[in-house]
DNA sequence: CCTTGAACCTGCGGGC
DNA sequence: TGCCCGCAGGTTCAAG
């Protein structure tokens, strides 16, 4: 499900109700997602207090007091909902942290794809989870020069290749495709080519379209829903994401002869392009 | 190191 | 109505 603007949407809603807030009871319904939750995760978090809560790549960082951050991942079906007192749990509800304003933050994800850790707040980025990651394509450190030096030498198709997070962190399936039609480059391309002119107008449309997609709070397709149970919009803004057979905007051509926008598979991930926009 | 493909898990929609 | 198939927003692991 969940790429970096629902992250960030998702973040942006728990902080204001999470920040400087006491974990008062943790219920603790299963023994694991991905992998098996933290020995003694109730007990440490029993009485923790969260300073915030933000983004890492998709992953949500909640930074408590007693030197250890909660990090959570959303997986593909994930949602972290904001409940009020006396939340009666549902099906697939995995954790809840109870908080000393009545809160509860309850973590339900259907196909357990998601994962939940513990950290060291001091010695994060060096956790085996964000040690190799690349840059956040919002922030300053991705470029144009960044991202065709990461990309060099690379024989991979490029939209597999800015779904790595080793190259930047973030983008995912759907926004793979929305990006490389905004810049105009084949998703078949191989990634060591897609340098200069290219490389820097691909981190445009990066940051264009994540930026876009959290103005618009996510894309709800099936799972995701805002922390405040609310479906994100920007599903309405996809160009080519879904889209096989339509006409891509502003094509003159005749859909019924040229197909309009096409699906393949690239890398078991369905890729959706326009094949006369996108070279 | 790079690349590829399978695996993990549940639910939904389509075709028969 | 029921069954089978393919598909779904991500990451990790093994093997070549």
């Amino acid at each position: 499900m969940p790429e970096l603007p629902e992250v960030e949407t998702v973040c942006r809603g728990l902080d204001p109700v999470m920040r400087g807030r006491t974990i008062v009871a943790v219920d603790v319904r299963r023994a694991g997602l991905r992998d098996p939750f933290p020995k003694g995760l109730a007990k440490t978090l029993m009485g923790a207090k969260i300073a915030h809560v933000m983004r890492r790549a998709k992953y949500i960082l909640m930074p408590m007091d007693i030197d250890q951050t909660l990090v959570l991942h959303l997986g593909m079906s994930g949602r972290i909902l904001v409940q009020e007192e006396g939340y009666r749990p549902v099906k697939h509800d995995h954790l809840i942290l109870h908080l000393d304003n009545g809160r509860a933050i309850v973590f339900n994800d259907p196909r357990r794809s998601g994962t939940v850790f513990l950290a060291k707040t001091d010695s994060l980025e060096t956790h085996k989870a964000f040690r190799a990651m690349g840059p956040e394509p919002l922030s300053n450190e991705f470029s144009g020069p960044v991202l065709a030096s990461a990309l060099k030498g690379r024989k991979t198709e490029i939209k597999t290749a800015i779904m790595d997070q080793r190259i930047v962190v973030g983008v995912g399936n759907i926004y793979a495709s929305e990006a490389l039609f905004m810049a105009g480059i084949s998703p078949k391309r191989v990634s060591g080519t897609v340098q200069g002119e290219k490389a820097e107008a691909l981190v445009q449309a990066i940051r264009q379209i994540l930026r876009r997609a959290i103005k618009a709070g996510g894309s709800s397709l099936r799972d995701y829903r805002k922390a405040d149970g609310k479906l994100g919009l920007f599903q309405h803004g996809f160009t080519v994401y879904g889209h096989t057979g339509k006409a891509c905007p502003g094509c003159t051509c005749d859909v019924g002869k040229t197909g309009g926008i096409k699906r393949i598979v690239q890398g078991g991930r369905s890729t959706f392009y326009c094949p006369r926009k996108q070279k």
